[in-house]
DNA sequence: CGAAGTTTGTGATTGCGCTCACAAGCTTTA
DNA sequence: TAAAGCTTGTGAGCGCAATCACAAACTTCG
């Protein structure tokens, strides 16, 4: 079993297994937990919290539970978590601002270490200590700074010219915040967060529990129009 | 087929087609696109595109394609984008003030009807218009405008406290970019963003390939050496 | 009109991921 | 030491989603 590949679905649950360690371990000085107490953390079954570690490794003890400690270092050391990541924010307008001044990323060894745009208006502007460069020289700060992830906040229209800058530059991973499709080399991974697509699904959802609703209510109407 | 339920992994793709759509009825002044088309524009197989449009119904025509505007309607209307949905946002911070000043939101009828926060010094503030409000006022502000979806925008330790308050003054859509699981009744949706676990998904992937690729230097140089 | 060319709609197949259920293996207790 | 109690690790079964492949239905061309 621990040879296998890890399934994606495995891999985008560890760091939640890792939030929810991290907690535990701060938290009330407890050395193990169990894959239900675990599980209920994170919002999910127990049996697919033990499937999902069982991908690292045997590092649990039956009738105990798991290590706290030696379970966050493995999740930490699967994930690539014991180097650091210097990323890189490409367009710095409302979102890429906040971004670039979020503490919450370095927290897992990811650093924001440079800061593009093309506009003439915000170069060289400071935040967070960090100056605006000009996107020209993304290359060089690429291979000066050992940039790794490309973080993508300029309007949709530019994501993909931006992307292919960055995969010139020689960076493999992408985080996308643009409402638009990019496409990469195979070797390139791009992940995208899309706000637009989220409050969308939510108003298919929310729209479809209405319709059933209006049919309940007008079926109603029709029994007691029936009745009477 | 189309009184059959929409699989989930469907209506996540439904958005993307939208603006795909949108994009080829604004661009060239094409009536018709094929599923091959639609398909590369938003990135999927065709074959995809078209088992997924056909969970709306037979809108398209064999041999011609898709009508570009009945389509849009189409889909427009099941993602229930017909009507307006008004949203609150809760957590005027950093991330909080950069979507309340988001113009993109209000393309596809999500419209951000009101601002909430607890810290005094921000209590009356205005961002685009609209006051920053105290969040006691949550419920009655549901209610008089209409408010159908939260957007939590604290800290990660209110977030649960605020989806609580979120329910109770009846929203049945929240979206939460806290880093936290947020628990909900079953009638309630709720999606998460989390950035730092996107990250983390791309440090995973470069790590591995990174590791795979030392593994063939390791292996090339030892090979070296056994041949000198 | 008939044949060739297009493109949809969907049955069939395959693969992936989730859940269940339980043997294996550890701890605790007497 | 033996029995009872927990908790892990994983095989088996099931359902959802992706892909394939092709008949059906349309357009175009001769
Ligand atoms: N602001 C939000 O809350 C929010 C929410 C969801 C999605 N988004 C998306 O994130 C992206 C950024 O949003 P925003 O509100 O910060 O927009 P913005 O207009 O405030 O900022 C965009 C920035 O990108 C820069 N830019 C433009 N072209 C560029 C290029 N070719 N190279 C480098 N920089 C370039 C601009 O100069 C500007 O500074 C957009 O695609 C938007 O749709 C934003
Ligand atoms: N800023 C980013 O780019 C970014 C990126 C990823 C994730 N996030 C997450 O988004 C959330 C907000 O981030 P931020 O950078 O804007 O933080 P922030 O500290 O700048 O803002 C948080 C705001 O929430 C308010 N708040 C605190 N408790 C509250 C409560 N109980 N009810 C209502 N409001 C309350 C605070 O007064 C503050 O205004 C955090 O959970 C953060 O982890 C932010």
């Amino acid at each position: 079993m621990r040879n296998r590949p890890i399934p994606e679905a495995t891999v985008a649950r560890l760091p939640i297994y890792l939030r929810a360690l991290l907690e535990v371990a701060e938290g009330r000085g407890e050395l193990t937990v169990s894959s239900e107490e675990l599980a209920a953390m994170a919002g999910v079954n127990a049996a697919k919290v033990r499937k999902d570690l069982s991908y690292l490794g045997s590092y649990g003890t039956r009738g105990v539970g798991y290590d706290v400690e030696y379970l966050l270092y493995q999740i930490t050391r699967e994930l690539g978590l014991t180097q650091d990541w210097p990323a890189a924010i490409i367009g710095i307008g409302n979102l890429g601002r906040a971004l670039a001044s979020y503490k919450g990323f370095s927290e897992r060894g990811f650093r924001i270490s440079a800061l593009f745009d093309v506009d003439e208006e915000v170069l060289g502007e400071q935040i967070g200590g960090l100056p605006i460069r000009h996107l020209d020289e993304l290359k060089e700060a690429v291979v000066e700074e050992g940039i790794s992830i490309g973080i993508i906040a300029t309007p949709p229209m530019a994501a993909q010219e931006v992307a292919e800058k960055l995969v010139d530059a020689g960076v493999k991973s992408i985080l996308n915040f643009a409402p638009s499709v990019v496409n990469v080399p195979p070797d390139v991974s791009v992940r995208k967060v899309d706000l637009s697509i989220e409050l969308q699904i939510l108003s298919f959802y929310q729209q479809r529990t209405q319709a059933i609703a209006t049919a309940r209510e007008a079926n109603r109407r029709l029994a007691v129009q029936r009745k009477v």
